[in-house]
DNA sequence: TTAAAAATAGTAATCATTACTGATTTCATG
DNA sequence: CATGAAATCAGTAATGATTACTATTTTTAA
């Protein structure tokens, strides 16, 4: 099955590049329908899905019970703030070799990590101070 | 509310402690039923939650839609096989200081993190080496 | 012993996500 | 440009994990 143009894909990744936090498809949703009033529910978590398998975009499952989506898809870390449930991209430095070290005692192959950071986010740290 | 005894909540814990995999709430189920013919599947959730909440079990969420349990509430990391989809503990050195590392560019509080690694199990590596 | 509070079984409801279907769009080929 | 097979769509139904609800039962302090 090759892959066709589709008019609502290209809108939902161009949508998904303009923003800086992590939407979940429902976000994405409520926002495309701005500039595609008829677009369904269903077509933007099957092309979620599609952009998401062909790697060019990403899916997050930060632990909140919904998925959310990253056209940055280079390896960064994630960060989630447990007061507002913001998830912010985190500058830092590479800590791959954390898979070295779970690898030392271990008799399968480790392949990959998923790391989230939790904690309170500038912006609620600051209301909470007042 | 007090909590009181209930002697569905001990027999959900003592079969989660008996465990060194991390069962699902259905697989709670299913297995404390033969003890305990007529629980409920709703029992076994609101009790999970509950004892989560009090710290005496810990929530794992590993990316594959369901929630895990485990009742060792001590810090420690999970590999999840990508092929027969087990939860298994990970005999490794503390990498707390990732928080650290994570925390140097970043105006809010880091308070955790949580770590899954994936890849191939032992078992499942034999098996595909055959 | 008793009665208020908590917990239960059983079932209904919720919520995110996926599957299905008949209509529409894409696009390689003539 | 025309056309038709394959891909995609909109709309809706179905799924599956989890939570909420309710009438009944259990716990436990007094």
């Amino acid at each position: 099955m090759a892959l066709k143009y589709s008019r609502q894909r290209q809108v939902i990744k161009d949508f998904l590049m303009s923003r800086k936090d992590h939407p979940t498809a429902d976000v994405v949703y409520m926002n495309v329908r701005q500039e595609y009033p008829n677009i369904s529910l269903g077509t933007v978590y099957r092309n979620l899905t599609l952009l998401a398998d062909m790697g060019e975009i990403q899916r997050l499952r930060v632990g909140d019970g919904v998925d959310h989506f990253d056209a940055d898809t280079s390896a960064h870390y994630h960060f989630v703030c447990s007061e507002c449930g913001n998830v912010i991209d985190l500058k830092m430095d590479n800590i791959d070799n954390i898979i070295d070290i779970a690898g030392l005692n271990f008799d399968g192959e480790i392949q990959g990590h998923v790391t989230y950071f939790y904690g309170i986010c500038g912006n609620c740290r600051k209301k909470t101070l007042s």
